[in-house]
DNA sequence: TAGAATGCGGACCGTCGGTCCGTTACGACT
DNA sequence: AGTCGTAACGGACCGACGGTCCGCATTCTA
């Protein structure tokens, strides 16, 4: 049961795609950016990047992963305040707050990533993940009965097509939304 | 300036175009229903679609509007507790609750509705209405700077697809859903 | 009832995501 | 180094989509 080891040539153009589709979302936009045209950016066929990502909604998630590993990472085993061991009570601001940073510093990018699950952020895989650290740090605090949605609505309030509403088209700072959402989950703690 | 009367077909054939239309919605879900799925479905030609509502958006603003005509209007104008003049401790709820419940009984409906502002929910005219009602009342209740985050955030609670997501995926009836909801609300509220 | 204006409809267009398969080049083995 | 099986390449190709166009039919006005 040996992993059989890619070819060299596979892994440089998957990187190579890679590239060239992430500076392609942040320059142009995601409804910009067809597969023909990251193919094209990242100098290789179009066969090429489905055959390294199966389809758009991979070479999204790939994208995502890639982006968002740090933070996940340092959520799921890093020091506090973001990692387990944690209070509660100061965890999870800490954790929502991460999550809206990431997102404002490339908005464009995590609004495509939401939209990849069929077209429901909820499927994205990653959801699940930080819907569930949540929940389990809510649990500590509350009914566990309302600790999920609760773990929903917060998460809600974070969604990138929020943010960039927020940021872009009412034009407020990042300093201050992160401001007001810090002032929200304060109040929406139990 | 007279304003120029329609045709009388024209006027039947955009009826008939919008029954087609939110038929195969209810029926097929967002993705299935092309426009030309729809001009058939209505027994017309594709051309007429597009003559009657510009494009595939304008058609989705069309059947939004008719479906949440009358909510939208007992917010605006009807009696209490959704209408003007209830207190704000009793509205805000009120009016969430009724969003919710409206989401919850159609739900592929409004999931297709909040994809429709080149898509972003924030860019359908109905959700700046929303979000300025609810605002308003939230300024009497609270630092007015905290006011529209607050209402951005109380809505995204509600969004169709965290709707769905609870209702379809998690199963969880649309009554608990309902009272969780109130719950949040009631501890989010200043 | 005639003529103008309005609306109709479906062939047509460019583009998209995704597939297919003949060709290329990698790398294990001798 | 040379051979060869095979994984990976790449771009022509496909069906479907949203949207346009324009010759033709229907409705309204006088």
């Amino acid at each position: 049961m040996r992993e059989p080891r890619s070819r060299a040539d596979a892994v440089r153009n998957r990187e190579a795609v890679l590239d060239a589709a992430e500076a392609l979302f942040v320059r142009e936009g995601l409804a910009q950016v067809s597969m023909n045209s990251v193919a094209a950016a990242a100098g290789v066929g179009k066969g090429t990047v489905f055959r390294a990502f199966t389809d758009r909604a991979g070479l999204l998630q790939a994208l995502a992963g890639r982006r968002t590993a740090p933070l996940q990472e340092a959520a799921a085993e890093g020091p506090a305040p973001l990692g387990p061991g944690t209070p509660p009570r100061e965890r999870i601001p800490a954790l929502l707050d991460a999550v809206a940073r990431a997102k404002l510093d490339n908005l464009s990018l995590y609004v495509a990533l939401e939209e990849t699950g069929s077209s429901s952020p909820y499927r994205v895989p990653s959801y699940g993940w930080w819907h569930g650290t949540l929940r389990g740090e809510l649990e500590k605090l509350t009914d566990p009965a309302h600790a999920g949605f609760l773990a929903h609505a917060l998460l809600a309030a974070v969604r990138a097509d929020l943010m960039t509403h927020l940021a872009v088209e009412e034009g407020i700072p990042a300093e201050e939304i992160r401001e007001r959402l810090a002032a929200y989950v304060e109040s929406a703690l139990p």
